[in-house]
DNA sequence: ATTATTTATTCCGAGGCTCGAAAAAAGTCG
DNA sequence: CGACTTTTTTCGAGCCTCGGAATAAATAAT
């Protein structure tokens, strides 16, 4: 079962910890390491030293910080931009995007690109991918030796190991194991992770006093997704990418979700389901295949304006939203709310009937404490969680590597 | 944030890991030991002889395994049973039951009694499970010293420290700070715990090949409890105890649950509810009290005899929890589900509609694949669970303890 | 009965790691 | 310019785990 600990895990770990006080700190000294990380100074001396001789670390000229304090001034340290890099690759519907990220997490190039991902082939979809990764590997500026991995953020479900795509939304196609063939074509460790998890990944990052253990990401979008980040860590399910809020049963036998089911929270709170609802259509006419953000905002800006079938719309939402979180905080405990995607910028509308709804559950007990964010813009998100998704990767396995495998050719020993 | 590991957390940690796999497998050699833990035979040889020195563990004289093997004899380890002592309460409607279990986990002694919780006050409460704890520790059979530490199971709503109940069914009192109180009356560490936890605890021990990493056990009883393991680890709250699988929301506006919401899965398929519909009652009628096991079995009988409304009531019960798992399985991935308590011997009629209703819902993908398990007695389970808890918990902290506190006093030290 | 073989356990020296204390370094303040 | 303060490095001590050799305890073979 459970291993024991061997004596090398010890610096392996200490390392790793190092490493990761460096990310978060940003330019913290050797002292305020031995502080947050609980260790000597002599020890984080000395394992700060190999980092730096291995080019991982580098001291950085404090430069004009004039500290005016007395005594020996702290040297920061930071992460070695050249370290190594990664590509975070996001695909969603009807877009592509890359991006090359330095060590230290800049970006230093990227490109996007429009493409109708729901008709096309599963060999132009993978074609696809490949070329614009091929693409920036390319490109002359890039030490090509240095891209430690490639994370790819997908709306749709992976399966357990982050390997392969299972379903997804965006296209007809089942089963395509991306990271494998990433991995086969260039020679480069990859990853596939769902989006809503590389949301709530991101969010940690940019704000880690209010996304700190338990938090829930949101995605309201043309579907529902949800990014559960529990105890510190994100959550997702034993066999496949991620918990499916979107398709918890709101109402057993109702309307007809996207996926084939009835019921579904999706299905009363996907952008196709507030615009079926707008348009007082039938629950069980067929979703439509997309709606553009354009005549959400229209549908939206209606409904402010006058009660009529628009605004009842986006209370159904509201409400299949509502009973959805409060089942779900039944099981987890309430906890920080974050809606991210075009439809968050209506959160206005749908917001009342979501706490009318929450309230009525157990989770609801201290529904007024229960705070919601908004972020209209899910791209940035998924493409930062992406990337330092695989930053995190390259400074635990790579950087601070188990037994086999001394550090410092950056991953032909890892691939 | 995260804290680095010292030098001596690690002597620690291996300890509590031999500890654990002697704990495991019974009898396990020091040759096996290093095997699981793949640790090296000789830290294997210098823990486990400072163990037998401090008297945890002792070399059992193998006695009559004739091995018939070539070669030095295997010497097994095992727990030495007066290393340590814990008592295991259990308090439940209208019954009260204690256990004191030696370090290697047998019972040794053990009293049980009725009485009547749902009138009792809050001091007559607290009193009696006071008065039954003394009772135990006076046995003059038991070396009072040995005593590591009470656990208290109880159905209901624990706090997240384990500390205190925030909310029972089987009483009107609420905060109740039962670990704080049985700690300051006997000088003895103590934890509270929530019984369907328990329940999971347990059923790992019993058979841990089934219910590995990731299993649920519900409570099917006059309310729905659910304990939840998943990666191996107890799931509960952050801030209470554990999933209120119950009080998910089966149907908006629905049913009166016993919460004083309403839809809750509990409102369809608690004993109560089963009764409710049984006798063709409104969903608006107040939740009846307590219904005997013998009234349920009666009804159970009828059920099966003739299709009337007694079979309906059970297959709203299934529907109702159907869905509920449905939705949970929707979150974490189907899992293998133990149903436990006096209802479960009535799964036959629950299942039909549980199966069809589970089929119905994104969990329900591979809905043939999802096994049941039925055990009608819970109260063993929870005795078990409870005594296995507290014993892990002596293992981990009392005799593997940190930086400060060597062990040998066995527990004044922690206290 | 005695020797060879096999397997389990212990002993021992080597190598690593972290720690605390002391020393060195690099500033500010008066 | 020297005193003071704070950071960082150096150094020896103390643990811990590991691998290999030695020892122990049984069975199989002679």
């Amino acid at each position: 079962m459970s291993v024991g600990i061997r004596h090398d895990d010890l610096r392996r770990r200490n390392r790793a910890m190092v490493i990761s006080a460096v990310r978060r700190a940003g330019q913290p000294s050797r002292t305020e390491i031995a502080a947050t990380t609980g260790l000597s100074h002599s020890t984080i001396s000395a394992i700060s030293s190999d980092l730096i001789q291995e080019g991982i670390l580098a001291e950085s000229k404090s430069s004009e910080t004039v500290s005016m304090k007395r005594g020996r001034p702290q040297v920061g340290l930071s992460l070695n931009p050249q370290a190594a890099a990664v590509l975070a690759v996001v695909l969603s519907l009807n877009f592509l995007s890359v991006a090359v990220i330095d060590y230290a997490g800049q970006v230093v190039a990227e490109e996007q690109r429009r493409l109708d991902t729901l008709t096309m082939s599963r060999d132009e979809l993978i074609g696809e991918c490949v070329a614009i990764v091929r693409r920036r590997l390319e490109d002359p500026d890039l030490d090509v030796q240095s891209v430690a991995r490639i994370a790819l953020a997908i709306q749709g479900i992976t399966d357990s190991h982050a390997r392969a795509l299972l379903w997804s939304p965006i296209t007809p196609q089942t089963n395509i194991a991306f990271a494998d063939i990433l991995e086969r074509e260039f020679g480069i460790p990859a990853i596939m992770e769902n989006d809503c998890n590389m949301m709530a990944v991101a969010l940690r990052w940019r704000d880690p006093h209010r996304y700190r253990d338990d938090f829930i990401a949101i995605l309201l979008s043309h579907g529902i997704g949800m990014g559960l980040v529990l105890k510190g860590e994100l959550f997702t399910g034993t066999h496949s990418s991620g918990g499916e809020f979107g398709h918890m049963i709101h109402r057993p036998g109702g309307a007809l979700c996207r996926c084939g089911r009835r019921g579904c929270v999706e299905a009363y709170a996907g952008n196709y389901a507030i615009w079926r609802n707008a348009r007082q259509l039938s629950e069980n006419a067929e979703p439509v295949a997309d709606v553009s953000d354009a005549e959400m905002r229209a549908l939206a800006d209606r409904a402010r304006e006058m009660d009529g079938p628009e605004r009842e719309a986006y209370r159904k939402a509201g409400e299949a939203l509502g009973f959805g979180l409060g089942s779900l905080f039944a099981l987890i405990d309430p906890a920080p709310v974050a809606m991210v995607g075009a439809s968050a910028a209506a959160f206005d509308l749908i917001e009342p009937a979501l706490r009318e709804a929450i309230a009525q559950t157990a989770g609801g007990q201290h529904s007024g404490s229960i705070s919601f964010d908004t972020e209209p813009n899910e791209l940035p998100l998924i493409r930062e969680g992406c990337a330092m998704r695989a930053l995190s990767f390259v400074d635990q396995e790579i950087f601070a590597p188990g037994a086999q495998g001394k550090p410092g050719t950056t991953r032909r020993d890892v691939a």
